[in-house]
DNA sequence: CGGACAACCTGGCGGC
DNA sequence: TGCCGCCAGGTTGTCC
């Protein structure tokens, strides 16, 4: 669940049970999940720190410490929660990384591909400078993206997944905003017009915006009492629709490789360069 | 600069 | 049921 909505959703979450919590210790059974510093000293340094605050910048998260920060990556199948001691354990098998709260919880780091990172840094501008605009803050303008597409000549999809040229957009909600700009994900970035670049502007945000409403969507139904899933179909335009009708043209969306990513597209909306 | 590709890891799924 | 190959929402390093 790893792209700026989801990773926003996940801060949100955790904002409420963790903040005020004071960490009692440190566990893990796969040393290279903490990027840096090593297993012990990462233990001596987060004990005794009480958590303050919880945001996101790109698909970071960011723990404030009394301190440090605690930044989380959940790459591709990570997930970040708190749950009471015990409880879960063996429902869980993927947590590699646990920090023992008081009050009886913990905060568990799950992860089956194992390729998500945690870091503990007094400094978190270390780890997300490169980064480029938040996607959703007032910084990221339909101007700046103009003119920041003037200069490259490479193709519009692996541009938009690059974190340092924009922050947080992941292979899912790039596809669904070259859909709704109606762009070809390899024409080349400089070849978009100001009305292009105005349209993929807007489609982006309203791309991401729409991802965090249905996350929202999402885990009110997931606490529904009767269990039921309600309808989980997705939201997506194009993503994961390969062969059903685009939304504005009904012709088949097309699943292609662009950028070593399976990318999905209308042939008809979105023309080849 | 940019594209291609391998690595890092494991689980789920479709096909036979 | 069992095995196999392929796919996956991310990032980084190397090579051309």
């Amino acid at each position: 669940m790893p792209e700026l909505p989801e990773v926003e959703m996940v801060a949100r979450g955790l904002r409420a049970p963790l903040t005020g919590r004071r960490v009692q210790g440190l566990w893990s059974d796969w040393p290279r999940v903490m990027h840096s510093p090593p297993t012990e000293e990462f233990a001596a340094r987060i004990d005794g720190q009480v958590f303050r605050a919880v945001s996101r910048r790109g698909k970071f998260l960011l723990c404030a410490l009394d301190s440090e920060t605690l930044i989380v990556h959940l790459r591709m199948t990570g997930r970040l929660y708190v749950a009471a001691n015990e409880k879960q354990v063996e429902a869980d098998r993927w947590v590699h990384f646990r920090l023992q709260l008081d009050e009886g919880l913990q905060l568990r780091f799950s992860d089956a591909r194992k390729f998500g990172r945690v870091w503990l840094t007094a400094n978190p501008a270390t780890v997300t400078s490169a980064l480029g605009p938040e996607p959703l803050s007032r910084h990221f303008t339909s101007r700046w993206l103009r003119k920041r597409l003037q200069d490259r000549s490479r193709a519009i999809k692996p541009l938009l997944l690059d974190q340092g040229f924009l922050a947080g957009v992941g292979n899912i909600y790039a596809d669904e905003a070259l859909n709704h700009a109606r762009i070809h994900p390899l024409r080349p970035a400089n070849s978009l017009g100001e009305a292009e670049a105005r349209a993929l502007h807007r489609a982006l945000r309203a791309a991401l915006r729409a991802g965090i409403e249905h996350e929202g969507a999402s885990i009110n139904w997931y606490r529904k009492p009767d269990g039921s899933r309600g309808e989980s179909q997705s939201h997506f335009r194009v993503y994961g629709r390969n062969g059903e009708p685009c939304p504005r043209c009904a012709t088949p969306v097309v699943k292609s490789v662009v950028a070593q990513r399976g990318t999905h597209f209308c042939p008809r909306c979105q023309p080849a360069p």
